[in-house]
DNA sequence: AACCTTATTGACAGCGCTGTCATTACTTGC
DNA sequence: GCAAGTAATGACAGCGCTGTCAATAAGGTT
């Protein structure tokens, strides 16, 4: 509590008292608490009444320090305000946890010079390993993480020259599926309305997907509006308000960034009363339950974010323990036609 | 190790390394790295260009055990698939980044006994200060975090008996104030629809003052049904289908235990033609910016919880510094009228 | 009984860094 | 030009723990 009282009183106990208080050495105390070696289970037992008594918590800086591997894995996501990467995280500590290991945090706000800086930080901590969704393609980030030596996973996406493991899919394929999708439900003149993509480089990668797939049949996008700031609901209706609003004839079915801003789509519809997808067909991208529950279910793309984390997690473990896990791993998408489109 | 091999293949830079090449020993080598002390600026800049010649990452480990002070923050959150605790956790990131902090973090899934087994855990990496959003009153917890000697900040409550410091709101006087709102707006026969309160004290705290508010005036709460498993929209939307089905006549206004539930709410109203708030008024809680993108925008209360992350944040680092941050801080919700209520 | 295992415990030397106090170099004042 | 002060640097010890190897005790073999 009190910061500037002088406290010798109450430091924390250390090993040493505890192995005093059990009345062995300290290493026997270490093994003792940390199971597996040999000891005695008579001394097994003293050692831990004694900490239990003392209400010793271990000091993993130490220990790491001075035994090895940490058991901290560092982790560095784009952003926070999109569900999408606390889906990551949370299958990540998912993961991790069972092995007693924690995630540090940091968040790059999809910029590059951050996100080094960050990975410098972090690496700082000696972690076990690195998850990261890359922010870009950033060359002093890679040299970083090819120096690093430490089992790195960049999930996401499936880069295929991702500098160790990657676990993900590929958006371009995902934008694909869905203008074939759309093509095959019989839509010609398609649009697209997307948030910030300078920074989003996986919304792009979509977008491209979605193209090449116009493209592969013959067909091109009819219209493209892309706003500036985060995605989000409000941002999607306002998008397709404005959309509309410039825009004769209106584009038959519309591909969002992603369902944030497709439900905000979905919005503006119920409110300008068009019906879906008689007068215009929306689609958009990750799956959420929020387009799921909608009155009319949101054709999307499902992509498994818990899953994703939980594998790239499970990649690091296994990694540890001297496995080799597949260099690049494919979480699949899923296309779900919905009623709009 | 082997200290006489000349050049161990890989191992990472240490300090004593970036001072030989420096030509400096190694403590200068420190302080010209870290700053601040009496360094020559020629001296620095030696060590400096030494360091980025060599790749060096200082070992924060080994600087933490020996000199004090961790760069940590650990961070206990029931949930991550909620989006309220991302934004908490945002706003705390944010806030820690700044002064070169960074976050440890586990994840309780409302189990107690999994809270105190993550407050052990992290509290072995030494943190600066930590930050939780309690998942019960659990006594041991309380123990263990009264006898860590660190700051400590309870997040989301106001918890009068905090261990150490509170920033948040209180739930009840949130749920007093939608009582109150809806019945000034007319409505009387009041229902309540929730998800698994057993787990989600904060919850249930709103439930209470809700119904404290409707005894306030007299009235009492006609219908409560409670949900298994988290909240969700499509858990909210079967909640309303069920309840209607089951009760008549039917409740003038239903108050949903937050705004993902409600949503739900306002998709079930849509798909079975009942107007809002005309045929019945729903009201949620927190403010997400998917309710207020609804055609109808859901009338609710605004929590600010990046805010209560950040101003955590700010606690924990300014008691670092020896102030004397206040131990409650209210970070006022705002009732938002909408067009559901 | 001498010998060999195996189980159990401990001594020792650091891990890479920083706090403390001491030392040296360089100014400045009179 | 010399005492006294300041700036810059370094020697040393140790943070709390674990890996390595050695030592001892206990049990089994021929």
């Amino acid at each position: 509590m009190d910061q500037n009282a002088p406290d010798p009183p109450s430091r924390r106990p250390t090993l040493s008292q505890v192995a005093k208080a059990a009345g062995v050495s300290e290493i026997t105390a270490s093994r003792a608490l940390r199971g597996g070696s040999a000891v005695a289970k008579t001394t097994r037992q003293k050692v831990e009444r004694a900490a239990q008594a003392l209400n010793y918590v271990p000091n993993r800086l130490a220990g790491t320090l001075a035994g090895g591997a940490s058991r901290q894995v560092a982790v560095i996501l784009p952003s926070l305000s999109n569900i999408v990467f606390a889906d990551v995280l949370k299958g990540l500590e998912t993961r991790l946890e069972d092995d007693g290991y924690h995630p540090i945090l940091g968040i790059s706000h999809y910029d590059a010079t951050r996100e080094e800086h960050l990975l410098h930080d972090l690496l700082s901590w000696r972690p076990a390993g690195l998850v990261l969704a890359p922010t870009s393609g950033n060359a002093a980030t890679r040299a970083l993480l090819q120096a690093a030596e430490l089992p790195v996973v960049e999930v996401m996406d499936t880069d295929p020259d991702a500098a160790d493991m990657a676990v993900g899919f590929s958006h371009r394929a995902a934008g694909r599926a869905m203008a074939h999708y759309l093509i095959g439900r019989g839509y010609r003149r398609m649009a697209y309305i997307g948030h910030d993509i300078a920074t989003d480089f996986r919304a792009l990668a979509r977008l491209d997907g979605f193209k090449d797939g116009l493209t592969d049949a013959g067909h091109i996008l009819s219209d493209t509006l892309i706003l500036d700031g985060p995605s989000s609901v409000p941002l999607g209706r306002e998008g397709l308000a404005r959309m509309l609003d410039r825009t004769t004839p209106r584009p038959e079915a519309v591909f969002f960034s992603n369902d944030d801003m497709a439900v905000g789509g979905v919005f503006h519809c119920q409110t300008a009363g068009l019906s879906l997808p008689h007068d215009i067909a929306l689609a958009g991208f990750n799956g959420l339950s929020i387009g799921q529950a909608l009155p009319t279910p949101l054709t999307t793309i499902a992509s498994n974010r818990e899953r994703i984390g939980f594998v790239a997690a499970d990649h690091i473990l296994r990694r540890l323990k001297g496995e080799r896990p597949s260099r690049i791993t494919q979480i699949d998408f899923r296309l779900l036609p919905g009623s709009t489109a």
